[in-house]
DNA sequence: GATTTTCAGCTTGTATACTAGATAACGGCA
DNA sequence: TGCCGTTATCTAGTATACAAGCTGAAAATC
């Protein structure tokens, strides 16, 4: 039966992919902004379900709603990044943490294996599954929730400036260098390789994210929005 | 001004205050359905804002919408609050992490000294305050948000059980362990003492929750559920 | 020319009408 | 009596109309 979901993509969900990968294709960019009439002339909609695609981007914190005067795209400032590093990194430690445990059931480590891929460049997407991967493998399925939606958000901002290129081909390797220490049970390895990995992306992020340290944010499009960023 | 201009409360945040007060206040218990209409004959509002409060309800893990046949309290498994709680705990214990960390500026730790009061009963709500403000003294804001989400779902199911009295009265006393161990520093002694704080009420949960482990809607996003009996 | 006022055109917030589909009750048939 | 098909009703999903308010530019006054 296909397990049913007869979920034939309602107009919001459409709606919602078309804005997000919009946001990801960078499209739409931090500081942009439209209106709920002009997204749903643009894609054939009515204002209802792009609404609600609106507001469920609002949750997740890529745009926000500027009180009847339209919607644009939200900012990261160079703090948030931080913090979101920061807590991608706590996530990610506690997954080895409980991969190395002892106690653990020994659970599914499926891609583990399939790491004898060629030293090529290495793909945003695959990048962010080897970490998806390993968080989903502990077992904790909020957890790889939450840090599901921070490598959305991480991602994203990788996406606003080239990756580079000179460290690129070695990301393969740490992966499966961080897999080797995780199954040889040498937590203190694992997590001291994890970081390392980790922050060299945060380090790439901050040199792009840096210069918007102060509250306003300086758009794309060179425009001043009050920035009214509530502490 | 001061933040974004005072909004008087859309009827959608009204809605949503009220539908969330009474899963709180166990007016609305899991499994409990209802339909859009209800909800706005009720609270006099139109389908237009019910239908965006849902959602945010929705989102954050309260409700969930059967197609096309109607809503529902969405009932939290064992599973789900284990994880909740390990994940809590992993915050909490890497807050602590911050604040013993000798590179952190000395942060804010504004409500640690009053701790003095008497050894009385303690609220849930104090309890949830005081863990809260542990989180948000470590200074990530993206870390405080996901903890303090996490808190208000693990109160939720405090709230369908009463306390165990037994050991309320002591809550203040470990409170107060755990910080004068982080104001001396000795992160391993704090976190012991939390985690051993956290895991009482996890027990109590348990307790209550360890019967509806039946793996239904164990979907990650939690969109979409696929009814195990389909015929 | 500079400043203030007014107003038209935007915007989102809300209400309501309409549509498609799922569920359950009911009645006919074997 | 039990089963199956039909239908009636209720549901969320969607479209559209209306209301309230902000913005900015044009216009009028000083």
């Amino acid at each position: 039966m296909a397990t049913g979901t007869t979920r034939k993509a309602s107009m919001a969900d459409t709606v919602y992919e078309a804005l997000r990968e919009d946001i990801f294709e960078l499209r739409l960019t931090p500081g942009d902004k439209f209106s709920e009439g002009d997204v749903g002339q643009r894609l054939n909609a009515s204002r209802t379900p792009v609404r609600e695609a609106l507001y469920r981007l609002q949750r997740e914190g890529y745009v926000e709603v500027l009180f009847r005067s339209g919607w644009q795209v939200k900012p990261l400032s160079a703090r948030q990044v931080d913090d979101l590093y920061e807590l991608r990194i706590t996530l990610e430690q506690a997954a080895i943490h409980k991969l190395c445990s002892p106690t653990s059931p020994a659970p599914s480590l499926p891609m583990l294996n399939s790491q004898a891929t060629p030293v090529t460049s290495i793909s945003p997407l695959e990048e962010r599954n080897f970490h998806c991967d390993l968080v989903a493998a502990a077992g904790n399925q909020e957890m790889s929730r939450v840090h599901s939606e921070i490598m959305d958000r991480l991602r994203l901002i990788s996406r606003h400036h080239p990756a580079d290129a000179a460290h690129a081909g070695d990301d393969r390797t740490e992966h499966a260098m961080i897999l080797e220490a995780v199954k040889a049970g040498n937590e203190t390895e694992a997590e001291r390789r994890l970081i390392s990995h980790i922050r060299i992306g945060q380090q790439a992020a901050r040199k792009y994210t840096g210069n918007q340290e102060d509250s306003t944010a300086t758009n794309l499009n060179g425009e001043q929005k009050s920035a009214p960023n509530d502490a």
